[in-house]
DNA sequence: CAATAACTGACGAACGTTCGTTAAATTTGA
DNA sequence: TCAAATTTAACGAACGTTCGTCAGTTATTG
């Protein structure tokens, strides 16, 4: 499918320019074709952008909930680890990922707003589910804390920085530090001792 | 001075469409005049972005080195607690920090290497006086971890998932939220008990 | 009067977009 | 089955607009 190609350029040049700096004559010549036979298969910029942000959010989505739905919920400090590697591990294998969280902080103004409706859809629901699994932990005894959501906020602060890390990363040793740093003390944080 | 205007607008639209998004004729018409005539200040588009970089990185930077400058360095919780407060407090009342922020992990392209050295300088001086601070807590007991580097690596975590929040930012509640619960956690992960 | 800073006017280039056309593939109907 | 009709996908050319930039001219100011 064509259109699947034009995508996948598309999504390459966003994330790397950002909408405004990313331009169709150059999205067309990565597919060979001409900017005009873009128009043959989007209405336009807006809605190529448009429909590239809501594959990126529907993998971001998918990925984070299956990555729960299939834990045993049992070794909070196994999942959650597993969980920031999981992070990283798609952060630098898969685009969407950079894509994402790029126009989740710098939106184009003109879609702001369609924009910021999906980032908090997605946020609620991954926030939801950590929350429960946390709810969990806690009623177990396995790990100790305030309230789940106080533990839920702490640990998506560690995965934003991982994120950062990885979206300003030129050094693999340094992400490397930065996570097992933050990771370390997170874990004394919240594990009982 | 007329210049230091210009630069005021070019930082406001820069920091709210980045670098390609923002036009000369916006900032010129921000400061009442025509876009021909920011070359009587600025050699052009890059020297006016490049000139507010440097004015950026100098607040950016002097702020920090101030900050841990008159600090006592007796009460690390204080201390460190004051500093996200410090951050946020920037963020919200100072336009360049939210510029610096967006250049540093979306830099145009054809500035990047530019920005770049930028960058590693002030981040190597901000860690550097951080790592001695832990290490003086360290020395006194007065924190406990593995080693000044991992816990400076993890207090930046903190940091930039709070500036990340911040620029995100819709919600005053959710950021005091997100602060409380991180800083909760971190100062549980290092403090003794 | 000299110098600085603003202006007008114009430039080539690039932008997203629309038009009309062509050639190939697919569907239709006798 | 086979020609006719329709759809699809790409194209060149051009649209109007905006972009950053440069040159020449007027206004301001000390």
């Amino acid at each position: 499918m064509k259109s699947d190609e034009i995508k996948e350029a598309a999504l390459k040049y966003f994330t790397l320019h950002g909408y405004e700096g990313a331009s169709l004559a150059q999205i067309a010549e990565e597919v060979g074709m001409k900017k005009q036979s873009i128009y043959a298969h989007f209405k336009g910029k807006d809605d190529l952008f448009l429909q590239v942000l809501r594959d990126a959010k529907e993998t971001e989505l998918s990925t984070k909930l299956q990555y729960f739905g299939n834990v045993d919920a049992q070794h909070p400090e196994t999942d959650l680890y597993g969980f920031l590697q999981l992070i990283i591990h798609l952060f630098q294998r898969n685009e969407q990922l950079k894509f994402w969280l790029r126009m989740t902080f710098f939106p184009p103004a003109h879609l702001e707003e369609e924009i910021e409706k999906e980032v908090l859809d997605i946020e609620e629901q991954v926030q939801a589910v950590l929350e429960s699994k946390f709810q969990d932990w806690l009623d177990a005894g396995a790990v100790v804390g305030d309230t789940a959501r106080t533990l839920t906020y702490a640990f998506l602060g560690v995965v934003d920085s991982i994120m950062l890390e990885l979206v300003y990363g030129n050094d693999e040793n340094r992400l490397t530090e930065k996570l097992e740093a933050s990771w370390a003390v997170f874990w004394r944080g919240i594990s009982q001792r």
